[in-house]
DNA sequence: CTGAAAGCGCTTACAG
DNA sequence: CTGAAAGCGCTTACAG
């Protein structure tokens, strides 16, 4: 294996074994032999000697020539959370079917790392980005899109952005999944959040707070600090499980803050739901290993993807904008399970 | 928001509104201002209008003129696998840090739509490609080493390749976790693995069997199929559990394998680790958060992704090739927790 | 039906 | 110290 980089076969090197110039080979390959009524056993000949050149199109050039680089920018804020694995898996395969790549950045919740996110999607030209972005990068995203670059939301919104977005209807999931706690018989509902500003997240706290308030009850919600999840948690469980004014149910607004709850809540003795009923944001592959199943609202991804990718790739194609009257939103589902018995 | 796409600033916009020639431009950005003894007033002339026009280079005619792109390819099996998520995100953060990008592709270990993802990642031109192939890609990924590109191969390897690889030493961890087993009392141990024809999958499979052999005991491996990964295992510890040679301690090859294996487990109504002992190859959150915590062999993502990444750039840089000689083994370590008791 | 030529935005010898 | 020009591989009017 001593081979030297062998240079790439281009349409000149086609051309040359063909014997006709690169206008011809560019027509034929790109399939407009019949509009430009190219000679049919030359048509036949170029493709033939494509093929045995095995001849891959430098898409670095098409996409100088022609502004086009069938690449789709994909901003998240952690490749490692479950949740947005799974999305960029959906939408990387729903991309790749539609002859587009992703090109993925991650934020890590930081705007610095967004903001060189941001520089290099558009360094790179793509033709698009979804976008999952922090709460603080608002005014990045809105200039991207004011520079015509056609940027699509998803599971996040900015208040009032003129940005089209795909998501839930947080509040409404929330207000639905407090008010079933409610009708299961619970009284005691505390939902536990992270602080971020995200938008989404304070809809998740709003719908709760309705339903709470909508039956006389109680609320208290707990913002944890993103980056000390489990120790706040777990001080707030050990405070609060053990205090005069002890929850019968918790509303966990994402399964990352659930996993760590159940984890807390288990190490400190109490039992699912013997001691506290307990229902989730988000589907988790461990939701399903705990010894009983945790109750989820799911939010569907491919749902997500195949919207985001579909109307991202429309508005590409059509020049369209993607204002935010284009909106979408995804319907919830949520499943009751073994951590949220009816109680009396 | 009724913006039309503005035309991106060029370093032809930048030369015109500073009065120069674009060759000094291009120097200047490129931070060879010295190396061309470009004057000192117009260079941070220069400079300042890029800033305020917030030029971005176009890296996409930069690839084409200078053959390189700033991008990795990265082929991943499946995206949505927790053990490859973690090791895209770090990868990702590697890369970004240096100022490579990622174009992802996975294949769903399928071989054609690896084929596509391999033209995919040629066609975009990237720098180099850190890749978990399928078992029937092999042929195409040496085809695209022996065109020059550099390729590392991370997790998996080919049986004889000359292709540089970053690896557990899958048979001893495996023979490790074995003899483990061995130590704290269990003689009746099965293995659980997958049909793939992967040569790390095949090497933990080894190192248990020589294990088994070297103590005198007998050895079953069952292999379920990949894709009804769950109703196999089900079916094989129905029946195995139930039988005259139930086994008291299971060796599972793959996270996902344990995972689907607790909860057939545990559905069929058997306890761990009562009735039977489990420890997995790979770190899975939901090991954690089962009623009893799962033993595993950790493979360290961040150490994959650090030596993959470091490696592969380095090739790129001082146009090595990464043969075989240069394959790294990444250490491997065993987390003995409550699923793995010492019994007697 | 086919080819020569311009140009996408950039880098880099080559002159001066 | 600075600029004009070629060329990366491709597409696409424009001629013929």
């Amino acid at each position: 294996m001593t081979t030297t980089r062998t240079k790439r076969v281009s349409i000149k090197d086609i051309a040359e074994r063909a014997g006709v110039s690169i206008s011809l080979v560019s027509f034929v390959l790109n399939g407009k032999s019949r509009e430009h009524r190219v000679g049919e056993e030359i048509a036949e000949r170029i493709t033939r000697i494509a093929e045995e050149m095995r001849y891959v199109p430098n898409m670095v050039a098409k996409g100088l020539r022609s502004g086009r680089t069938y690449t789709i920018g994909f901003i998240i804020p952690d490749l490692e959370a479950p949740y947005f694995a799974k999305l960029s898996g959906i939408i990387e395969r729903e991309a790749s079917v539609r002859g587009y790549s992703i090109m993925m950045g991650s934020t890590g919740e930081s705007d610095t790392r967004a903001s060189g996110v941001i520089e290099l999607l558009r360094s790179r030209g793509v033709d698009g980005i979804i976008a999952a972005p922090n709460h603080g990068s608002r005014d990045e995203i809105e200039r991207v899109a004011s520079e015509g670059v056609p940027i699509i939301m998803v599971d996040r919104r900015y208040d009032g952005a003129d940005i089209a977005t795909v998501t839930l209807d947080n509040r409404k999931a929330a207000y639905e999944a407090t008010c079933g706690l409610i009708e299961r018989g619970y009284r005691n509902i505390k939902a536990v959040t992270y602080r971020s500003g995200l938008e989404h997240i304070g809809d998740r706290v709003d719908g709760y707070l309705e339903a709470i308030a909508e039956n006389g009850l109680a609320p208290e919600v707990f913002s944890a600090d993103y980056y000390n999840r489990r120790d706040g948690i777990g001080r707030w469980i050990a405070a609060s499980m053990s205090g005069p004014d002890k929850p019968d149910a918790l509303l966990f607004m994402a399964d990352i803050l659930c996993v760590d709850g159940i984890i807390e809540l288990t190490g400190a003795g109490y039992s699912i739901p013997g001691d506290v009923a307990v229902i989730s944001f988000d589907k988790n592959d461990a939701f399903d290993l705990f010894n009983v199943p945790i109750s989820y609202i799911e939010q569907p991804h491919d749902r997500f993807a195949e919207a985001a990718v579909e109307m991202l790739l429309k508005a590409v194609n059509e020049k369209e904008e993607l204002t935010a009257d284009k909106s979408v939103t995804i319907d919830h589902r949520i499943y009751w399970r073994g951590s949220t018995p009816v109680c009396h």
